[in-house]
RNA sequence: CGGGGCGUCGUAUACCGGUAGUACAUAUGCUUUGGGAGCAUACUGACUGGGUUCGAUUCCCAGCGCCCCGACCA
């Protein structure tokens, strides 16, 4: 991707936030905000959540099938279960629905989707041989946040994956549920938030009467405060957190969450598959929840220096920011053309900064970009390129040759 | 939802009861070219509604918006 038209505006007098996601985000040109916990994903923004949502997906088809859900749902079926009074729900209707003398014009804004997917599965899965099964979405979701805050970390509106599993008992159940456990770390683990990710404990709030987990990534920025015990690893939500020593305290904000729904929602709508004698049952349901946004602002808050973001290289939106100097020199910039074609050929995502402007900038650029490999072609580096280490700082001048074997 | 703060060019900010300055950005020209360049010129602004006042961007009230603290967060 050539710099010069991609639509990328840095700005390095870009207002300061409390929250550093939000600054660093919206220095770089990552987002823009539109209103509070709103917020356009940019292009390169967008790169990155694309990453995450890679990753997420393909470690959830090891669990289900993929499919979209509207966002907008009749009321009816919030209705239904009576979630209709949960505060953070948003309410929309049709502009003109009054003008035309409609009053059933009420539409949900989908905060979830267990309103959406029940009703759904019920249509077509009814036999004890269908089951287990699993889908999951990723979808912006909306949720009327009294205060939404701290850039991507609490929005009004965000993007979620939602996974829905359907078992026959409870054993079934919660057998998917270990196995949703371990998805979630690994998805955690090649973000670069394996060790930081603890899955702790909670109750388990409106879904259900139980216990649920939530993954909570220590950060401290974070708006939870979870107590990690200090030999078992085992941790705890602090509205659940048990009496005793030998915990320690974190600040960590919770990027995923999996609830043991059981049949609260097959029975709000009377969900049941035939057994194998002939006989209704109700259906035992899991929820599963990543917030992709939130982790995009949770990466920043943990991988930043004062320059700007560090990504890891599993979700930059690009592996190399190629740096061309002395852009008066026709055969200095016919000599970063050639390394971009190079590096286009080898399959490496590059943003070519292509632009008429001083060596300063550029770095400045790259750093706040927190693109992993800067690799700078100028008059000093001849037949070679320079490459700096986003991350350690080492600068090695070597054949791009070798740097693209190196990375690859 | 309670409390606090703040609304000024596209962005970030300053000053002021007598119509507003700077920086960045943008445009043009020249110079510059390894850590967010320099000079010159140009362009652009007081959230909305009421009130006080000879006069309000400034003071007061209300609304709206944003930020922060708390509560909340299925």
């Amino acid at each position: 991707m050539k710099y010069s038209s991609y639509f990328l505006k840095t700005n390095k007098d870009a207002k300061a936030f409390d929250s550093i996601n939000a600054t660093l985000l919206q220095k770089g040109g990552f987002i823009d905000q539109v209103m509070s916990g709103v917020y356009t994903f940019l292009p390169i923004g967008l790169r990155t959540l694309n990453k995450i949502e890679r990753i997420v997906r393909e470690e959830m088809d090891t669990l289900g099938s993929e499919l979209l859900m509207p966002a907008l749902s009749p009321v009816e079926l919030w209705e239904t279960t009576g979630r209709t009074g949960v505060d953070v729900l948003f309410e929309a209707r049709g502009a003109n629905d009054a003008s035309r003398k409609r009053n059933d014009g009420r539409y949900i804004l989908n905060s979830t989707h267990e309103e959406i997917i029940t009703p759904l599965a019920k249509k077509n899965r009814l036999s004890y041989k269908d089951f287990p099964f699993a889908v999951y979405q990723i979808q912006t979701k909306f949720r009327n946040e009294e205060r939404a805050k701290s850039g991507l970390m609490r929005g009004r509106e965000f993007r979620m994956k939602d996974m829905y599993s359907f078992h026959t008992s409870e054993e079934d159940l919660l057998a998917f549920y270990d196995k949703a456990k371990d998805a979630y770390m690994r998805v955690f683990t090649r973000l670069g938030l394996g060790d930081s990710t603890k899955i702790t404990k909670a109750s388990g709030g409106d879904f259900t009467s139980g216990f649920s987990h939530e993954f909570q990534t220590i950060c401290e920025s974070g708006e939870d405060v979870i107590y990690v015990h200090n030999e078992t690893g085992e941790a705890f939500n602090k509205e659940v957190a048990p009496e005793g020593d030998g915990f320690s305290q974190h600040n960590a904000s919770e990027v995923g969450n999996i609830f043991p729904l059981n049949t609260k929602f097959s029975k709000a709508f009377d969900y049941t598959y035939t057994d194998a004698t002939g006989k209704p049952q109700l259906v035992y349901m899991g929820s599963y929840g990543i917030g992709t946004s939130r982790l995009m602002g949770v990466l920043v808050e943990k991988f930043h220096d004062d320059k700007g973001i560090i990504w890891p290289t599993s979700v930059a939106p690009f592996t190399v920011y190629l740096a061309s100097l002395n852009r008066d020199d026709s055969a200095t910039v016919a000599a970063a053309d050639a390394v971009y074609e190079e590096l286009m050929r080898a399959g490496i995502e590059t943003l070519y900064d292509d632009r008429d402007m001083g060596a300063g900038a550029k770095f400045a650029d790259a750093d706040l970009l927190g693109i992993p490999y800067r690799v700078v072609v100028s008059k000093k580096t001849g037949g070679n390129v320079e490459v700096v280490s986003r991350t350690t700082g080492e600068v090695e001048t070597q054949s791009l040759t070798t740097f693209i074997t190196q990375i690859n």
